[in-house]
DNA sequence: TCAAAAGTGTTTCCCATACACCCATGC
DNA sequence: GCATGGGTGTATGGGAAACACTTTTGA
């Protein structure tokens, strides 16, 4: 009986060597929705201009092929970052891995993609190896779904590559869904190490899309990060227009 | 300046797909935890003894690798669940890709691990391909990290094959966070178009892991579900040991 | 009639919201 | 002084938690 199993068992391990062979292996991509707050607190993406084919001078969001074996996805992610906008060091998350058929014409593409959040004037924008170009985008909302606007171009969410506009609703919805428990907000500061609760108040108000009461955030901002300690008061003030406001140090965990 | 252009993108075009053709693809797998519910009302979770090497002889979530081409990776998912459990049609979500290098020893595995949420009562296990046995196993927590326990056997989560510790941990974290605001509870009923409020508190209280008051359960769950018309009120009853209980039927979205 | 589980009603307390008002600065 | 934004204090309402109590069944 034993005997008979294991050369059941060395069987199988021959079975199973030449299905693994046999499955095409697809290829693997990290995409990456980098976003960002421009100077009148409005959500801003990072989008390419695709200079080759497939969906050749479509805009599409950043991504690239796995080094399989040289590095992990996280890495990979990272390393795409850095090559688009000169930044490591931020907020990066993974987000979802999409792996519908078709949704890349070339082959099976398996895409995971990632969520940076940066803060503007971090970001050093230049088009990668197989972008014609690469801007800022303003995020709006209409009845058809999202808008892309910067100064020259105007992008309906429907124009974009790949199923990159489903990628960015996920990225927006996630995001929404996380600062009201996560520490995300604070990845957006200009400055994490030296900010108002005026300027951290606004980020909330852009992510949530509604106006927020200054006083009750001043409370739960203070009861929830400064009593706990994730953020301390830098007992100095900064000029402004109005009375000076107290800046506060976001505490890395 | 156009034409050198041209020139210049058709140069990248060949050294992208040189480069992308250099790429060694990884293998990607899906990997499945499922969950379920045993008659104490104890989480329980499916593990495979592993039939092969790597890691042969050892505990692990089952898996399987993507047929790419043939398949998205949510059906290669589903496909998998079916081929050790026998069943379809349940909660089965995406819940994150894991590729480090070095997580599986043969070679590059991308691994896109699932969550499955099942009645007991629809299991039907049988060990797969590259399993030499299959069973359910309650879950437990120690200082050591989880014990998985069956009636003859009792496992340390460090003696998981791969990384199967850490999946195992990332799903029941998300499931403990998306069932106050998701309605995953209701997978785990034994029959979701009839069951009792007390039925449902139990499935609570074990996924948060503390004790729920029922006339409090009830409100939320009458305010909740059954006036927004998510679940219907059935105007039965059920004979039980105490006062008989109404049934309930969750609709499904 | 008693145990067990379902179901109802009430009280309390916390916390989010709203908002009135004061403070410090530049011009 | 006055406009502007920062900062403080208080009142209110809704909902979660705690819990006392009633109801309906089986044995």
């Amino acid at each position: 009986m034993k005997s008979y199993k294991c050369t059941s068992k060395e069987e199988k391990a021959f079975l199973e060597n030449y299905d693994v062979s046999k499955f095409e292996r697809p290829s693997v991509t990290t995409d990456i929705v980098i976003l960002t707050l421009d100077a009148s607190d409005e959500l801003n993406i990072l989008l390419i201009k695709r200079g080759e084919y497939p969906y050749k001078d479509r805009w599409a969001i950043p991504g690239g092929f796995l080094a399989a074996g040289k590095e992990s996805i996280d890495e990979a992610a990272a390393r795409e970052l850095k090559s688009e906008t000169n930044i490591d060091d931020v907020y990066l998350k993974q987000l979802y891995t999409f792996g519908n058929p078709g949704r890349d014409p070339r082959t099976t593409v398996i895409s995971v993609a990632y969520m940076a959040l940066v803060p503007k004037h971090m970001l050093d924008i230049k088009a990668g190896d197989d972008a014609e170009d690469a801007k800022l985008f303003t995020i709006k909302y209409d009845v058809d779904g999202i808008i892309f606007t910067n100064e020259n171009t105007v992008i309906n969410e429907k124009d974009l590559a790949f199923d990159h506009a489903e990628i960015i609703k996920m990225a927006i919805t996630r995001l929404r869904n996380r600062i009201d428990y996560e520490d995300d907000a604070f990845n957006l500061l200009r400055d994490k190490n030296e900010f108002t609760i005026s300027e951290l108040k606004r980020i909330y108000e852009t992510i949530k899309n509604r106006s927020l009461d200054l006083p009750n955030f001043r409370k739960t901002f203070l009861r929830d990060y400064v009593s706990t300690g994730r953020v301390i008061d830098l007992n100095k003030t900064e000029v402004s227009k109005g009375k000076p406001a107290r800046l506060y140090k976001y505490i890395e965990r």
